[in-house]
DNA sequence: CTATTATTAGAGTATATACTCTAGGCAGTC
DNA sequence: GACTGCCTAGAGTATATACTCTAATAATAG
């Protein structure tokens, strides 16, 4: 694998581990034991590293919600979209962590990444038309709709910082890929009220599968030596 | 007005305005026009700045989630405790943006802040069991509730980070309290499916209040020199 | 007035951080 | 075998950051 790849797989796997506060461009390097010098002969600062592996980030995640437009939705798509786009902020956890501080000292990545959210919004809602479409959900004004998909995003984009936060585990930084997609349960949530009654229960029966487990006792044990 | 109290206003305005990450305690002092040796005669360290003003936050936001027990919940009520969130939430703004550093670097304020959540969310859950009372909403399974209150409190402490994140405006951080408050339009539509017919139309008119000014002509807007 | 305590200034420090610079190795090629 | 272009090492640097230390000044108590 090229130094270039190597640099961009190290910087992510460190930042997700850390934060990207907490990671510096000579930790990266000693990371990969190759010099300072090495990682700028390839890149020209911190910014670069974070700006490539965003668009690879923006890239999957656009991969995943390629909505068809020539059939209907179903389902499974749904659950396709659900599970994937938790991946993908698995896989890119670091990001979302440091957001703001990372648009304030980039303007390309912070233009860049309000059109992805803009996409992803519109994509969201795509899949709510379709839904409603095929039958599972309820239509809506597209009023109510657009404001619907915000909150799905809002719930999406918060769920990690809320499990890192308000984890049971005083150890910071526990988490698992599992526990992350209970927030498909959070999500599914926000659809239960428009269900309609042909599909209302498998979609209970699928929210069921990601329902988190024992969370009320993960958030009252507060009991410290 | 005492020193202590003169650095305490000061850090927060400054991380407010700028973000904890770019604000020393150098900056702090300097802002102050006193030395860095007077500001670590008052504090310790930067950490003990931030979890004092945290448990200002945490005060201020119990304060005003304090629900009556002896008597029904009305509209205004609702109304009053989405308000005092909200500027709860603006006059505190820097904390949510580093939220998961500043745990991860103050043991006492990771767990503080685990036991705020904990405390905000059974706030909510009692809040809409209160509206259910009052026959404002429908009264729903514990079950979903619990997931309601979630998904509201997911809302409301990521929507500063979305109007500053996806927001139109180019330069950073331009953000005012008007805006803030179209949040409050976000958690309204989380209860639009179960208001009871009797008090829809009230709260669809009280939603309409914070409905965000030309959201679209914001977000799509993407065309640069 | 004096002794004590609380407050302040300001120079200073150890460490970290992002990044630079120079020298050189190594692969291919004519 | 020397030239060229890509890659790498590693010492070094300017700046920043959190924090310390000493000495001096105000405030207060007896």
């Amino acid at each position: 694998m090229k130094t270039r790849d190597k640099i961009l797989l190290s910087s992510l796997e460190l930042f997700n581990d850390k934060g990207e506060r907490n990671i510096t461009t000579n930790h990266i390097a000693a990371h990969l034991a190759i010099s300072p010098g090495n990682l700028y002969y390839h890149f020209r600062n911190k910014s670069d590293i974070i700006y490539e592996i965003f668009q690879e980030y923006e890239k999957l995640v656009d991969y995943y919600l390629d909505i068809p437009e020539d059939r209907p939705i179903t389902l499974a798509d749904m659950t396709f979209y659900l599970e994937s786009v938790f991946d993908g902020l698995w896989s890119y956890r670091f990001f979302h962590r440091d957001l703001e501080y990372l648009l304030d000292s980039d303007p390309r990545l912070r233009r860049d990444y309000r059109e992805f959210t803009n996409r992803c919004l519109a994509a969201i809602n795509r899949i709510f038309a379709k839904l409603a479409d095929a039958g599972i959900i309820q239509p809506q004004p597209e009023d109510l709709r657009s404001a619907m998909s915000l909150n799905v995003w809002l719930v999406i984009t918060n769920w990690m910082a809320f499990l890192k936060t308000a984890h049971a585990a005083e150890e910071p930084a526990s988490l698992s890929l599992t526990e992350l997609k209970q927030g498909i349960y959070q999500v599914l949530t926000l659809e239960v009220p428009y269900l309609t009654p042909e599909y209302r229960e498998r979609v209970l029966a699928l929210r069921e599968k990601y329902r988190p487990t024992l969370p009320e006792a993960q958030g009252v044990s507060g009991v410290e030596a």
